[in-house]
DNA sequence: CACAATTCAATTGCGCACAACTAAATGGCG
DNA sequence: CGCCATTTAGTTGTGCGCAATTGAATTGTG
């Protein structure tokens, strides 16, 4: 995207260049994801969904009913953005959020019919997206390979730092 | 990070298969982008900046006093977003905002000295990300590569589906 | 020059992400 | 049993991202 080349081989970058826009790693991290937010917005439309929504009910169609926290793990999301993204899943009839008898703590988000039902539209979804990436199913294996790598080591490199590094 | 494995000559995927979480290379993608802001919010943090306000000041310094939309194109970003933002610099005593002389409509955004000297304070930002991916510097350049490769097809795609594609 | 179309920033409204806090329920320990 | 730490959702507040709208300035055209 820029004039300048960076063979392999260099390792004395200048301090000051690392902060060139291009060269940073996250700010095309940051608009790949929005790119991708912009084809998901267009395609999810139809369905009535926003991205985060939609990975809610991806866990669900997949995993069955789930207490709030469990698919706060499969998503790295808190009640913070949970609770109310799920009422509004609840008041568009996708889910039901019930407190569970076991224990009155937990709520539980069970599909409603209509939820359930939703999955075969949505069976559309990810080949459309896989085609306007323009990727085959290789190179989004090892691109997605590649970016849960980088995530882990994020996700080390933040609890160290949390924990008193430089 | 799930048990099956993917072989690459493997076209004949079930649909619903496509519909798994971890199939999923947008939700990686997102991991990985909130990922790298964890990082960033405690790294910024000294520098009293979010990410996203990094990325402005990134952009001033690199290329200087810039109006708003200028600054928007180099980020993607429109004025809905910058312009609360950059109100937030200009609370911080980091960028003054101004109407051009020969333009009324436009915004020229400038750093104070502040703002200029808060450089030298992010010079060792980059590093510190860079060492926190875990990844060497060719590694960074081909993910680097392979992103702006996908957001340039997503762009691409949104723009087609936006007009009407099936 | 007058008028319409365009450009640019700002604003409004909605939804997400995350930190900090609250409140209720649970479980453990003396 | 009584008390306290922990777990779990929810709420509040801040900031970003984006669509849609507004309003002012500019440009193009007759």
């Amino acid at each position: 995207m820029a004039g300048k080349s960076y063979p392999g081989t260099m390792t004395t970058t200048p301090t000051a260049d690392w902060l060139r826009l291009d060269q940073q790693i996250c700010f095309s991290l940051n608009a790949a994801s929005r790119a991708f937010g912009g084809v998901y917005r267009v395609i999810l439309k139809d369905l009535g969904l926003t991205y985060p929504q939609y990975l809610v009910m991806l866990v669900l169609w997949e995993h069955g009913d789930l207490p709030v926290k469990k698919l706060g793990e499969h998503l790295r999301l808190d009640s913070g953005t949970l609770s109310p993204l799920l009422k509004r899943l609840e008041g568009a009839g996708l889910v039901r959020r019930e407190r569970s008898t076991h224990d009155e703590r937990s709520v539980e988000v069970h599909l409603t019919e209509d939820g359930a039902a939703l999955r075969e539209r949505a069976l559309q979804v990810p080949r459309r997206i896989a085609a306007a990436t323009g990727f085959d199913i290789d190179e989004i294996h090892e691109l997605r390979t590649r970016l849960d790598q980088l995530t882990t080591a994020l996700d080390a490199a933040a609890r160290a730092e949390a924990s008193g590094a430089s």
